[in-house]
DNA sequence: CACGACGAAA
DNA sequence: AGGAGTTCGTCGTG
């Protein structure tokens, strides 16, 4: 095959894809690459992808095939594309479905189009002590409390089951939306739904929905209650979530006050539908004692449970869902990436990906608000990089991080920005400190109580105030109002979920269908730079482009 | 009983 | 690798 010049991916031979940025086809390839590749780096003219089993699995499960995951390689190409990597893509997407779990009367029995699977299987010792007894080369039985335990240890020898043993249905429960002229199921949002659900067949019933903050998650999953009409448990990281899914519910389903109960430190209402936080399902009084709340998860025959904010599940509640297989699940996600690297855990436990849309094209459509991200490279004074060269790793990140030259960029922002509300948000309490002095802004951290925090947010609603500096409480607090400009001062180490989560804070669409700006000051050519790199991973994927300027590029 | 302060946990 | 934040249960106070 010819080369061909004008095209901007290079695949190489070791599944990773190169990206070039400046050319006509940029954004298409972008576009038809991101279901199936994850982003490695992206730096200013070439963006590094990687082609992954679990990359791979993750778009089989959502409907993409191999045979257009193949042509976009070959079609967006610009030298032929390796052959093994061709031939892999087919194998790994054949790998999804090869395997299947399902239910013989009260057994489970893993089936199989392809016996060395099974003789894999058994032949690995982590595999074999689930496996009761071949009934032949194609079928074996497994231990039905193992369903997990199964899962897990087959997706570790590279053979992801498909689960189709199905579901039990749970307590009944009737809940209905209601629609009227002010709220509507969004087309994706019935979309998701119906991903997720499939028909209420087997092959549906279980799976991670992901959709930007501020694309209506709790939505989606209330329709997906409407749709199984089970009991529910909700599980979600604070207590903020807990009252707001309470207050959702109440507002936008047609169902019975007294069957929502909150299950937290505070109250232990029990209720059809009750919504819980993760950390009460894992407190224990010390490492050596059992979970205290077990019982919430086990006893009370739900028909679904949702995982809020699923990319923040801790390591015990994959243990306990493990064990919870014949249970509907449902994760919920602005973000599949887990620093921690166990997106296999979830694709496994909770289910695989069932839908997403990329951030760009809810902003073509008006659900949310376009946004400019720039990076704003700063130098650090001469006592400061001494400093810098000698200290260690930590030292460094911190140093760079904190960089005072940050300030004189932040003023000039705030003025390039006056009159328009301005969020400003960073890692470090010192620094915040020393911003809130100089900009006599209100600062809200950890120590600030509840009540201060929300007499502060409701000024900066109605415009009383028009800036506001927040620590890393700003990352979760869904009560924040909505700016149209943020400010990040230092970032923790790479975090990508947290510089989507924090860009979500300004998504929300603008009355007057303003821009909302995002920019992340930056100490250049440190740990600082480095670490923002990665955390740019995740909204690059999304579609959105870094500007990146010299701090005296920014005028007032 | 409600509420705030505190330390442990992940 | 690590600073900041949250949650939970307990204990003391009014």
């Amino acid at each position: 095959m010819a080369v061909q010049p004008d095209n901007p991916l290079i695949v190489q031979s070791d599944h990773t894809v190169l990206l070039e940025v400046d050319g006509p086809r940029f954004a298409a390839a972008r576009d038809a690459l991101a279901p199936f590749a994850e982003l490695v780096k992206s730096p200013e003219h070439i963006h590094t992808y990687r082609v992954t089993p679990l990359s791979i699995w993750n778009a089989s499960a959502a409907g993409h095939s191999a045979a257009q995951m193949k042509e976009t390689l070959v079609g967006f190409a610009k030298y032929p594309v390796p052959q093994n990597v061709l031939r892999d893509i087919d194998d790994y997407a054949s790998r999804y479905g090869r395997v299947r779990l399902e239910r013989s009367g009260d057994k489970l029995v893993l089936r199989t189009d392809d016996p060395a699977v099974l003789v894999e299987a058994w032949a690995t010792s982590t595999v074999r002590k689930y496996l009761l007894t071949a009934r032949s080369e194609t079928e074996t039985l497994v231990d039905p409390g193992m369903r997990g335990h199964v899962k897990q240890a087959m997706i570790r020898i590279g053979h992801p089951i498909e689960d189709l043993a199905g579901y039990v249905e749970g307590g009944a429960l009737e809940i209905e939306l209601d629609q009227d002229e002010d709220f509507r199921l969004r087309a994706y949002q019935e979309a998701a739904v119906d991903a997720f659900w499939a028909g209420g067949s087997a092959r549906g019933g279980s799976g991670v929905v992901v959709l930007p903050c501020g694309a209506g998650k709790t939505i989606v999953g209330m329709a997906a209650m409407a749709r199984v009409n089970r009991k529910t448990l909700i599980l979600t990281t604070n207590l903020t979530a807990v009252q707001q899914w309470q207050r959702e519910l109440a507002e936008k389903c047609v169902l019975d006050p007294e069957d929502i109960g909150e299950y937290t430190g505070q109250r232990k209402d029990i209720r059809p539908i009750t919504v819980t936080t993760y950390q009460i399902m894992t407190y224990r009084r010390s490492r050596t004692e059992p979970f205290l709340h077990l019982g919430l998860f086990c006893d009370h025959d739900w028909g679904l449970i949702i995982y809020d904010e699923v990319h923040l599940l801790p390591a015990p509640v994959f243990r306990f869902t493990a064990e919870l297989q014949a249970t509907r699940r449902l994760g919920l996600t602005a973000t599949l990436v887990r620093e921690d690297g166990r997106e296999d855990e979830v694709f496994t436990l909770i289910g695989p990906k069932r839908y997403d849309v990329p951030w760009k094209l809810l902003e073509r459509q008006g659900f949310i608000a376009p946004a400019t991200c720039t990076e704003v490279r700063v130098p650090m004074d001469e006592d400061q990089r001494m400093f810098y060269a000698g200290a260690n790793r930590r030292e460094k990140f911190r140093v760079s991080s904190e960089n005072r030259n940050k300030l004189d960029t932040l003023m000039r922002l705030l003025k390039r920005h006056e009159g328009q509300l301005v969020l400003v948000i960073g890692q470090y309490l010192r620094q915040l400190r020393r911003i809130a002095q100089v900009t006599g802004a209100p600062i809200i951290t950890g120590k600030t109580k509840n009540e201060e925090r929300a007499v502060l947010y409701e000024q900066f609603r109605t415009g009383e105030i028009r800036q506001l500096i927040v620590s890393k409480v700003g990352n979760f607090a869904i009560d924040l109002p909505d700016a149209s400009v943020l400010i990040q001062v230092s970032g923790t180490f790479g975090s990508r979920q947290e510089e989507a989560q924090r860009l979500g804070r300004i998504l929300r669409p603008k009355a007057d269908n303003g821009h909302a700006h995002f920019y992340s000051l930056v100490t250049r050519d440190t740990l600082d730079q480095d670490y923002a790199q990665n955390r740019q991973l995740f909204l690059t994927e999304q579609g959105y482009t870094y500007m990146i300027v010299d701090d005296s590029e920014v005028l007032v």
